[in-house]
DNA sequence: TTAGTTTAGTGAAAATATTCACTAAATAAT
DNA sequence: ATTATTTAGTGAATATTTTCACTAAACTAA
């Protein structure tokens, strides 16, 4: 019962939108809206949840509630995942800033940078480290989600100090490829791929 | 020949790839070490190079400067494309001083928010504007992508504004899924679903 | 020259993902 | 009651994507 990424992928953003429900009362929503959420069709998504074993309702749909806490379980999103962020130049500290990270299940434990001047200036409820403390800090905490948003030039050095520090997973926000060994999790946010990704289907 | 969203994205991300190899004045790559930087197969780069009618050479790889330009015209990324933010808060200032935006083919000819306040303080060579001269501007300027990075309520007014104005292709910063008609090209970053991707394949 | 190596190109096979067509259940309407 | 409607569940069909297996070209070394 492995899970394809485009499934996990769509998975993950009903799940945002089940919260949406939640936080609004409703009850129950159908396969089909969620579809039009995540962009594709309503037998996709049916697929994509009975693959995980979980079931609707015969004419009311999904049980907002309920399918929201299972799938949270199946895909380990329920419990709180401590994160940590390394670059506190303005994305970085925008990310830090990002307040609903919290609430979605996500809770930043930490943040470093390479400038003291910075960490001195900076303003926020995170403790900020210098980044020579990267991989102590995140053995002591336990984190386990790193978000990398330095300079290409420093991005592989930085997810290597990430992974001896244990974490399982890094989210890179650099436009650099970064390698990383199989059993770690990377995924990459390159803004500019992003726009070509637009671009080149105008 | 009309290409998957896979090889577009991973021609997206080879063409950055090119670039930076391009900088490097190196000559010669090859699939392999292609599908190294997109994670994939060889023969995965192959078939979406040649897919594009695009050919390497044998033994040698693909000519980096020359593969840069014909993917470039086959993709419509050689030209420089006008772009908007909406939203200057922390993550739309963030994006807006994205140094590279320039270099990587995208001119940044507007940003836009509804706080005037924000707008005579802000400190960058764009100019900015509040967001009741969205359409118009967009209009005037030819603006073709819009970056939105408002608050999740806000995001599907702005997005209807946009393409009002003509753009033709969004790229969406906000958390919440926006409806744009079919001609209308978009994409999501949603950093929360982007964590819990991550999260969801420990 | 010849043999060996590297790398692209590509049709075919295999794997995967999506869509379809149908069933069943629940509810509403008449 | 009966019929119609909505919506999930799902095996099968279809479509798509990826991988494989093989060929050809270009270059190197002996």
């Amino acid at each position: 019962m492995s899970l394809s990424n485009n499934t996990i992928e769509r998975i993950c953003r009903i799940y945002g939108y089940l919260e949406y429900l939640e936080k609004n009362n409703i009850e129950y929503a159908s396969s089909k809206e969620f579809a039009g959420i995540v962009g594709t069709t309503d037998y996709s998504v049916r697929k994509d949840i009975s693959s995980l074993g979980l079931t609707g309702f015969s004419r009311r749909g999904y049980a907002v509630k309920l399918l929201k806490d299972q799938l949270g379980e199946k895909l380990k999103l329920s419990r709180t995942i401590k994160t940590c962020i390394v670059g506190l130049g303005k994305l970085g500290t925008a990310i830090l800033d990002y307040e609903s990270f919290r609430d979605d299940g996500f809770n930043m434990v930490a943040g470093f940078d390479s400038s003291i001047n910075k960490i001195e200036r900076i303003h926020t409820p995170i403790e900020v480290f210098p980044v020579g403390q990267l991989e102590d800090i995140v053995k002591q905490r336990s984190i386990e989600l790193g978000i990398i948003a330095v300079p290409p030039v420093a991005a592989q050095d930085i997810a290597d100090k990430l992974i001896k520090g244990g974490v399982k997973g890094i989210l890179n926000f650099s436009p650099v490829r970064i390698a990383v060994p199989e059993e770690i999790v990377l995924h990459n946010m390159d803004f500019t791929a992003a726009l070509r990704f637009v671009a080149a289907r105008f």
